[in-house]
DNA sequence: CTTGACCTCGCCCTAAGGGCGAGGCTTAGA
DNA sequence: TCTAAGCCTCGCCCTTAGGGCGAGGTCAAG
């Protein structure tokens, strides 16, 4: 069966064959060496078909590779694999479009209110790494758990609400350095990557957020909160931070755990 | 502010400020005529980052250009439209991963017996059109409509099982000729873009499929049974069709209502 | 005056092809 | 046997929304 006929039985176009020919994807039964035609045997019709399906559903060639590789029941799950990614991305985008729903509805009259407070110079026990989104609420779990187990074996105590710092943007495909920080008193030797480090006293524009709030893209609108009032004033501001004062555990979803917080020099 | 700064401030890269601004979506607040530098205001970080959240959603910049050309509630109901526009798109795909899942399971046991047929010689009231597969479904009924009208001016009846023969291939973005057709017996005069034509008798190989099955992706799987079929005895068919037998509204989900049809000469 | 940071511009790259045109191959008709 | 039409391949440029890199111009501070 000739390069045209196949395609027109398969629905796919000529230059699609051809691609997937060049990639491997699909390679024709068999190859004229000297003017390279193809030629595919009707054998090939339902690989090629199936090709097509999958790249309704926009899969990408390489996965598509990948899910034919397989056989049997590891096909349906590849496929079942591939979907479900494709729905969480939805369900983050959904709502993110709730988000700017109320965000523009809610215009000019903010949810929150920006307040100031002075922080005292602190000493800080922190973790800091570069994360992707996915992987932040791993990372501050784990990393907290070996921070608090650090002070515990040291016999020392967290004197301070916990604090999440973003140096950099972290998000879908940007990993900003983040920084878990436990403030505590006293003396300890620091371990592994662990930091110990002194912050100054600053103080800080802040809103405080329910840990309803504590989510995307809800969140969006306590940081927009807050760079907008320091925007306004002309104050410049250093990396934003979350401070988290109430027990993540004992919290109900209405009431406050903590501040979206940016600090600043008076 | 220059153009780092805004970037810094907004998350958005270098390179895609300059698109926007080489694009006309966010013009900066001012540019040196001599090197070109650019210079935003901050009046200009909660457009940008409106550009930002937007692209999050995958929404193309020529659609955020319409989204911000709105005002008001104008914005909030492109975002909406567009939206919405993603949501079905996903749920076609749904289908179409559900179907997979199904095909693939029952590979090789078709759920499908394929039969054949004689088709006598019939005449046939039809009328073709190009249409993509979102406007296959009004198509047919006006089309239908408008037939049964003529027919009916006309004094004359449906003698036949009223067909719908897909010339080439109908999706998202190719429109096949759609020809909708009515048998019938006696004299008639073709109005409009209608036509009158002989069908000689010929042979059909088809499936009967429910009500239920008349649905994408489901119907592909009609398709598929019949096509292999006839690949399969190789035997050469023509335009493939739906045969309705039943009356649409008075058939329940699983009962049948017509064939999905191959025609193909003895 | 120099250094380093910042900025622009231009080129090439991505994924999955679409469109077009040159040139080669095959086959049917004259 | 010649020719024209149709089919096939290959190569180039185009699309989106930028990313990466390098050359060269610009700016502010030491």
């Amino acid at each position: 069966m000739t390069a045209g006929v196949f395609a027109q039985k398969t629905r796919l176009s000529d230059k699609a064959l051809r691609l997937y020919y060049d990639m491997g994807l699909l390679e024709p039964a068999w190859v004229n060496e000297h003017n390279h035609y193809r030629y595919y045997s009707p054998d090939q019709l339902e690989k090629a078909k199936l090709i097509g399906l999958l790249r309704q559903l926009e899969m990408p060639l390489t996965t598509i590779a990948e899910v034919l590789s397989f056989e049997g029941a590891e096909v349906t799950k590849a496929i079942a694999g591939y979907w479900q990614a494709v729905e969480e991305d939805i369900q983050t985008k959904r709502k993110l479009v709730h988000y700017l729903k109320t965000y523009l509805e809610s215009k000019g009259e903010s949810m929150f209110e920006v307040l100031i407070r002075d922080v005292p110079e602190q000493k800080l026990l922190t973790l800091e790494r570069r994360v992707y989104i996915k992987e932040l609420k791993s990372f501050i779990k784990t990393s907290s758990k070996e921070m608090y187990n650090h002070l515990e074996a040291s016999k020392q105590t967290v004197t301070g609400d916990r604090m999440i710092i973003y140096h950099s943007l972290v998000n879908e495909d940007s990993d900003g350095p983040v920084e878990n920080c436990l403030p505590f008193e006293g003396r300890l030797e620091p371990i592994g990557k662990m930091r110990i480090r002194l912050e100054p006293a600053h103080k800080i524009a802040y809103v405080r957020i329910t840990k309803a709030q504590v989510v995307f893209p809800d969140i969006l609108a306590a940081y927009d909160a807050v760079e907008e009032y320091l925007v306004k004033k002309e104050i410049k501001f250093d990396a934003p931070r979350e401070i988290f004062f109430a027990d993540w555990d004992k919290t109900g979803d209405n009431e406050s755990v903590g501040d979206v917080a940016f600090p600043f020099k008076a």
